[in-house]
DNA sequence: TATGAATGAGTTTTCATTCAT
DNA sequence: CATGAATGAAAACTCATTCAT
């Protein structure tokens, strides 16, 4: 009485079967959207990769662009929902330490989702129905930045760190990640064996200038 | 018996007639991508445009790739060329409003230059070739954040910013400014009548944070 | 252990549930056969409107091309069939006024029918297979016409019409009522406020034609 | 200078190169037309009957449409633009012979046109531009009855034909016509060897029908 | 060397039909 | 038998590239 399941799941059991090649289907394109820029997926390498019919897609979703929109906020969802959760526990162990943290979890954060983000650019629609879909999900462009304000907030309130907007401070920190983690995807030529350490080293000295600023007649060496 | 010029061509003089095609399809190729994203670009448009047949692009570039990277480089080079010159005299003025008139800059540069640098993700070929291109050429990808490290340099001379590595610092600005200039393009529906005056505020107090950093027992209201 | 009937028919008793899944398909593709063209009919549309499953179609007929066939005999049928009760009785009222009603009849049930035959034609294989079904049941291609034969005989056996063979003159009366019918079918926007009015003026001129001839040496005005 | 010819075009010397194709895609539709219902046309099919690649077709027209309503257009301006031509001088030899040339010429005119015309019914969308190509020609609606019209009142004058409205003759003897031939196409089973001789004397029993009419108290053998 | 029509592989999408359940 | 998802062969249309002139 059931219709007949994709060849492709023939073998799995226990899913509703109603919704396992719906499923299969966004995994599928957030596989491809990993390693293709959106607009370069056809729905033929989709199926093919899917090991699945060409039309089936359109028995799941409306269009192309509602299936990679799907995959994209699920993606999205995913990589940035787990992000608050790798930011260090305010007022543990040294502030510059947790900064130098966080700042390696933008690294990671923006390392996931910046490719496929800067992707989605050059197709406008597919840019205003995924960021329409974003904004009806609990996922707000805040997603990201917000937990950042929040971390340094709490440093601020613990006495670690002096007082002032933090929203500014937090634009900083994830703007120099994003252009560190911008440059190593555009020159991946520059990625080195000795990477990590360089970037690391990267990472400390942005944050060491957050902390202490540039204006003269503090001594910065201070704290390191 | 010269080969007969493009019809778009007569009635100029003086210029070598072949190079002169290829620079028209270059400085139309500009236009036309100052308008569309690269990817909805096709060669009969670029034609049209050009006031040309179809053809004669590969008369003078090996294939579209080819004509659209050599103007997206020129582009580049023009726009990002010109960067340093917008950016404040060392020393001059107060050195807060100095930074703030670099922010600027750096604002309009990476307006100019990001909605073009992001619409080539989506080309994995095209980008490849454009930074092979770029690193062939004296533009190096240091083109724009060296200028802002010599001026930062420039007013460390002068006992105006304190000491310390300006690199880091000059990233941190960057990144932050390419943030602000990413949010807008992404959510175009956020740019109000006050927007101006908003950005504007936001660049200041970015400035202000980085000058004065983050960690306490420093004053930042001494310097407002 | 009988089959499970079809969730549409549920609750449905007494009719063999075989049987009346086929008629109710056979009614559904009818219903939407008036709205749309045949060839923009698809077995999904079929299904939806018949709140019944994609497959069940091919349990009950060979294939879509079946349903449709049957479903356009069953309204040929019904319609073509229900038009000799439309006719006026001969003898009754004014000959005249008997023909114009005879016309009428004629338009409805070409009005009916000739949507629906115009529509085969851009279909050989259903149109060949439907021709068919026509030549195999009772109904015949005389269905129509030889009612108005009937009458007109009968007119001329009670002396209200001149002898002669009555054929030429149905299809004469036929003829023109076609001709009316697809003259408005192919230009709806002639249809106007006035538009019954002017039909039946034409009609009514019509048949004042075919009863007085284009002979000389008559004088029509006589019977007006 | 000039473009490539198609291959199907070489050696054909003496045509604009430009609108050879063009034509040749026309004729070719028309061809097609002739055979298979425009619906059932697909632009492989096209451009496999032209020998011509699959795109040609859009380089000339707008879209499959376009090509076809001009093939549409052109075909019933040839064959309907013929058919005054064919009708027979009012007053030359007897009247009664004279309609029944009309009757013919009609027969054949609907005899090309016909079949086209029904297949466009099923395609609201062609069947709209080909009547506003229609209208915008001077191939109006009449294009086929007034010719008729002008004969039988050009008979009138000559008193050859009695007075009244010529109108509502042309749309008998015109929809006569229409149906001999639609029974015909529908069935062309019926078609035999002597068919012909048997269409003739329908013809002339609907041509002596309309001449002397129904009514009673006129002895139609009397111009028998 | 400029022209611009011809080429044909490639795109998204539809849909009659099948078939495991 | 009913179900309805899977199938895959079209469909119309696009476009980078070629090439006779």
């Amino acid at each position: 009485m059931s219709p007949r399941p994709a060849r492709v799941l023939r073998g799995r059991a226990g899913d509703d079967p109603a919704t396992a090649l719906r499923e299969h289907l966004i995994a599928t394109a957030r596989d491809l959207l990993a390693q293709r820029a959106v607009s370069t997926l056809t729905t033929r390498q989709l199926a093919r990769a899917a090991r699945v019919s060409d039309g089936v897609l359109y028995n799941h979703f409306a269009d192309k662009h509602d299936l990679l929109v799907t995959a994209l906020v699920r993606d999205y969802a995913e990589r940035a929902g787990g992000f608050p959760a790798t930011l260090p526990e305010a007022g543990s162990g040294n502030v510059e330490e947790n900064l130098c943290e966080c700042a390696r979890a933008v690294r990671r954060v923006v390392g996931d989702v910046l490719p496929t983000a800067a992707g989605l650019v050059s197709e406008p629609a597919l840019l205003h129905r995924f960021l329409r879909a974003l904004h009806s999900d609990p996922l707000g462009p805040g997603l990201l930045i917000d937990p950042l304000v929040e971390h340094l907030t709490a440093e601020q309130h613990l006495g670690r760190l002096g007082p002032g907007d933090p929203r500014p401070a937090a634009t900083l920190l994830f703007g120099a990640m994003v252009l560190l983690t911008a440059g190593e995807l555009l020159d991946p030529g520059a990625a080195r064996a000795d990477d990590t350490r360089d970037t690391d080293d990267h990472v400390r000295s942005v944050v060491r200038t957050l902390l202490h600023g540039l204006a003269p007649g503090r001594d910065p060496s201070a704290s390191s």
